[in-house]
DNA sequence: TTGTATGCGTTATCAC
DNA sequence: GTGATAACGCATACAA
């Protein structure tokens, strides 16, 4: 049997409110006590090992001071950075987080993890890399708790994110190798159908435009932004002799395309160029070290987090995102070939 | 206002009871309602968007479906596939799962964390990669709850754990390197002051006596399992001469090692071998691919919560390592030199 | 400065 | 088959 306040209050000889309200701790409430009580109070909760029951405290506060985080089944490597942002702002508020996990297509599995997180009092739920399906998103908007999604931006304007703009990494990653003089360019790995893969492509396509490149369709290989659709573009890549750059979906897939490509005897970069996306500690870390488009993961997770504890209206916006080089992408001269 | 019991036990002009044994859904409790009376009470629950109390239950039942996992500041990057092995025995049981973040070395944020977990009524609490200083695990202990560790085995005998034999891994990875031939072996990266540190050294120490190789104090370099302990390490190494292996604290470090050799102009594996611990994905990514003892991290995760699901009796025990073979070893013809 | 009384939403025990 | 009622541990309005 734990100990509760009223063992407390018996044994110190006062009222459970004189416990209650020197433990919970509030300036305003104990400070009237007398010291000799708060000390007395404090070395009994210590020696009987008390510890606060949250569900009261929740139950009688209507108020909690945990974060709620829904993941995707299978958190991509960069879910640890937002994350991370996230921990550094809720423990700088005292907060806690709990976490459950959606699966990114199953209805029923993200629908699982909004009711596990939405039946626990939580102060804001952040969404990590999903979309809702209509359904779910109702779902939400009807649980009457504030909510933002990171790293996926929203179409409908009532589900307020913060991401990257992906149709400026699509544009600026392609516009990064046309500057370098490449003009054949591939865009591999991303996962089409989903709202970022779209957005993208778009931003692919459109730097092609700017710079009268005819775009090709047998030049966009499909993925899930995995290392294996990164080897399994590559052995497609392969077939298409003019090629000379890749946009690759994420440092994940680049490392895949480098590593199959090496296998294949293509040297990186002089016979092909790889721009990835994320700018993770991958980059670093595979040979050649990769050039990538950065984004702002630890940013996100810190915004989305002190948005939702300020309870202000949260609004949705745009996380900078910036180039990092590294010796992946090599300069073309035009006029050579 | 958040719809209760009482609302819905209103409208359905019932009493709060019968909605109370509806909605829990026991098959035992709500078996003799009449089949309207149950549509009926699911039908106005869902109309007034009804949803559970969590608080309530927890407090009224004095059990809760929740796992706490405890994990240090800096999650190395496995945690993840312990996670992943915790998730899904978890998920298969209902439980959810809450995390509370603890720095290694500061024992404030230690029982902060510990606290944390420790007043919500979780089932079990699973800590990952950390030891606790005495005091906390005192604190621990006197928590009721059952707990485990997790991928860092425990010096005492009540602190039960799941994981790998260290002894074992630094004795394998050295005795891999000596029957490929090598006798100038090197050991760095690895955080030496720590239980896990202590015991691979221990494991490389016997694997050299075994073969009747002398023990060098310069061939071990110290560092904290990171990427840049690995470049730092290689710093140091060059000036080794006479060395020919290397066993790396962890795959990240054995990247660093790798990274910065070939920077150095040291050809991997005809210059120099290494061998990696952790047999992480990263293992792949690398070039040339690791060779690594190989731990079993999602099989940490999916016991750890069996047996704290299961309520029986915890008890420690170690999971199996293996030898995952890349290109980052050669073989050595100890005649030729 | 401290005590009393009440209620948070739910389940469990008993009664009908 | 269903309804009262008590209780879980705590915070707080009100009283003293």
């Amino acid at each position: 049997m734990a100990t509760t306040i009223k063992d407390i209050a018996r044994i110190a000889g006062v009222s459970p409110s004189t416990v209650s309200r020197i433990l919970s701790n509030k300036k305003t409430l104990s400070s009237g006590y007398a010291p000799e009580t708060i000390s007395k109070i404090n070395q009994i909760a210590k020696d009987l090992n008390y510890r606060k029951n949250r569900s009261a405290i929740e139950l009688v506060t209507k108020t909690s001071q945990v974060l709620g985080i829904i993941l995707p089944a299978s958190p991509t490597n960069f879910a640890q950075e937002i994350i991370a942002g996230i921990q550094k702002v809720a423990s700088l508020h005292d907060i806690d987080v709990i976490i459950a996990y959606a699966g990114e297509d199953s209805e029923l599995l993200q629908m699982q993890a909004l009711k596990t997180i939405s039946e626990r009092s939580v102060r804001g739920i952040l969404l990590l890399g999903i979309t809702l399906s209509a359904t779910n998103a109702q779902f939400l908007r009807a649980s009457d708790i504030p909510y933002i999604f990171l790293s996926v931006a929203q179409p409908e304007p009532d589900l307020p994110f913060i991401a990257s703009n992906d149709f400026d990494i699509g544009y600026q990653a392609t516009n990064y190798l046309i500057m370098h003089g490449h003009r054949e360019i591939a865009f591999v790995g991303a996962d089409i159908p989903s709202c970022v893969g779209q957005l993208r492509l778009d931003g692919y396509r459109q730097a092609l435009k700017d710079h009268q490149i005819a775009y090709r369709a047998d030049y966009v290989i499909p993925g899930n932004w995995l290392y294996e659709d990164g080897i399994q573009a590559m052995n497609m890549l392969e077939k298409l002799p003019h090629l000379t750059a890749v946009v690759a979906g994420s440092d994940l897939v680049a490392a895949g395309v480098i590593n199959r490509a090496r296998q294949l005897h293509h040297h990186i970069p002089s016979d092909l160029s790889i721009i990835g996306i994320d700018g993770t500690a991958l980059c670093d870390i595979i040979y050649p070290q990769l050039t990538s488009i950065q984004q702002s993961f630890y940013e996100m997770g810190v915004k989305g987090t002190e948005q939702l504890i300020r309870q202000a209206n949260i609004t949705s916006s745009y996380t900078p995102i910036c180039t990092k080089k590294g010796g992946s992408v090599a300069t073309r001269n035009k006029q050579n070939e």
